[in-house]
DNA sequence: CGCCTCATTGAAGAGTATCAAAAACTGTGG
DNA sequence: CCACAGTTTTTGATACTCTTCAATGAGGCG
C-alpha cells in the first residue's frame, strides 16, 4: 500500500468520525483519540455486512455509501426497517448487552464502514458523557421516526404511507432542480413495498396514480421528480 | 400534612428511584442524591398527564399504576404507542433537545409519578455516566421492540399482531393460575384496535375465534385466561 | 334491579393481495 | 450507437379480508 493510500485512509478516518452527530462535540484532540480506534471497511452493492443471529461487537459507521437494515418476515419476504447513509450508526444496541444481531445489513451500493470495538466504545462513553447525550438523542429520533411509522401504519390509509416514503427519499436524497426535486430511489419497487408493507404492484400503483395527478414524474425507473411537494405533504398529516 | 405521610412518601421516592433499571447501578448514597431530586405526583384513572403539544421538560417514572402513550390520527382516531407499568420512564426524548411533547399520556388507573427536572437530570447524567448506558439500553429496547411491531404490521397477518399483543399483556400482567395465564386487560376492545391499528369489530371477531379453539377464555370483558400460550407463540413467529 | 356502556354478531362494501400477462427499462456486447 | 436478453415494472381481472354500518347481546356499576 502506497503512502497515498494510506493517507487517504486516514484522512477518510477523520472525516468519518468527525461527520457523525455522536462525535460533533469533541474537539480536533479528542476526535483523533477516536479515529485511532476505527477500523475501516469496503462492501460491494448487494453484499451482507451482517447477518441475522452473528455475534457483532462493533459500533459501525457508515462512512460513504448507503445500506438497509432488514429482518425476514416468516413468510420469507424481508421487512426493510431502516435506509441507512453517511454518517448514520448502527450495533449500539449491543454494547452493553451481550446479544447477536436482531436483523441484518446489506450494501445498497459500493459501501464504506467504520467500527469501534464495543469496548473501545464503551471506554470512550465514560471519558466523555456528551457522546452518550448525542447518541441518546439519535436513538430518540429513531424511535420518533418508529412510533410515526407505526402510526403511519395504524391508519389504513396506504396512500399516505407511500407518500411518507417519497418525502423521506426527497429529504435523503432529493436534489433540487428546476423541473423539481429530483430524487435517486435507494430501493425498487419490491424494496419500498417491504419497507412499509405492501406488494410491489400496489406501490406501482399508486405512484402511477401520484403520475396521473401530476404530483411526481417518473425519470426511468429509478428516478423520480417530485412536482408537488406540499401535495405529499398535505397527504400525510 | 402528618409527619407519618412525608415518611411514606420519602419511602416512595426510594422505592421509586431503585426499582428503576435505569438507577440500578447506583449506590445508596448516590441513589439518594437522586431522590432527593424527585417530585412526586398523582394523577386518577381518566386523567391527562401529558398533552401533545405542551413543554415538557421532566423525565417521568411511573411508580405505580399504568399509563398508555397515544397520538391523535388524522381522523382523530387515536394511535397507542405504548403501555407503560411501574418503572417504566418517559420524557427523556426533551432531555437534549428542546421540544415540546409529541404525544399524549393518560393514567389508565389511578398512577403515582415521580419527576425530575431536565436540568437536573442533565447533570445527574454527567455525574454517573452509567445512567446514560442504562438509558441507552432501555432505548435499545424499545426501539427493538417498536422494530417488531413494525416487521408486524408489515405482514399483512392479522391473526399474528392481535396474538403478539395479548402475549404483551400476559408477560406483563400476567399470573399463572391452575386454569391458565390470568390476564387483566388494560386496554378496551377499542383500546387494543388502537394499538395495532385495528377496529374493535376486527378485535372482537379474532378473539371470539381464539376462544373457539380453546386458547384462550373469556371472564367478563376485562380479563382473560390463556389456556394455551404455545398456540399463541407459534402464530407469531 | 335497571340503565348505560361496551362488546359481539351479521351483512354489505371497499380496497389490497394475488395471479397472470404485457410493457418498459437496464446494461451488456457487438 | 444499436440490438438483445434479462430483469423490473406496469396493468388487468379476480378473490379474499378487513372495514363499515346496523342491530343485538352481555357486563359493569350505581
Amino acid at each position: 500500500m502506497s503512502k497515498n493510500e494510506m493517507c487517504c485512509m486516514r484522512c477518510n478516518h477523520e472525516l468519518c468520525a468527525s461527520r457523525v452527530q455522536i462525535f460533533s462535540e469533541l474537539n480536533k484532540e479528542e476526535l483523533g483519540r477516536v479515529v485511532s480506534l476505527i477500523t475501516r471497511k469496503h462492501y460491494s452493492k448487494g453484499e451482507l455486512i451482517i447477518i441475522e443471529g452473528s455475534t457483532l461487537d462493533n459500533l459501525i459507521i457508515i462512512n460513504s455509501g448507503q445500506v438497509k437494515i432488514f429482518r425476514n418476515t416468516q413468510e420469507g419476504k424481508e421487512q426493510i426497517l431502516y435506509v441507512f447513509t453517511e454518517g448514520d450508526f448502527f450495533g449500539e444496541k449491543n454494547l452493553i448487552k451481550n446479544q447477536v444481531a436482531t436483523f441484518n445489513v446489506e450494501a445498497l451500493e459500493d459501501t464504506n464502514i467504520c467500527m469501534i470495538k464495543k469496548s473501545d466504545f464503551q471506554t470512550l462513553l465514560r471519558k466523555f458523557p456528551d457522546i452518550s447525550l448525542k447518541i441518546m438523542e439519535e436513538l430518540s429520533n429513531r424511535l420518533d421516526k418508529l412510533e410515526s411509522t407505526i402510526q403511519k401504519m395504524g391508519t389504513r390509509n396506504v396512500e399516505a404511507r407511500v407518500n411518507a416514503v417519497l418525502l423521506e427519499f426527497a429529504n435523503k436524497y432529493g436534489k433540487h432542480d428546476a423541473r423539481g426535486i429530483l430524487v435517486d430511489l435507494p430501493l425498487s419497487r419490491e424494496g419500498i413495498a417491504n419497507y412499509i408493507g405492501l406488494t410491489r404492484e400496489t406501490i406501482s400503483r399508486k405512484m402511477s396514480l401520484l403520475m396521473d395527478e401530476g404530483i411526481i414524474e417518473m425519470v426511468g425507473y429509478k428516478k423520480i421528480i417530485i412536482k408537488n411537494i406540499q401535495a405529499l405533504e398535505q397527504s400525510i398529516e
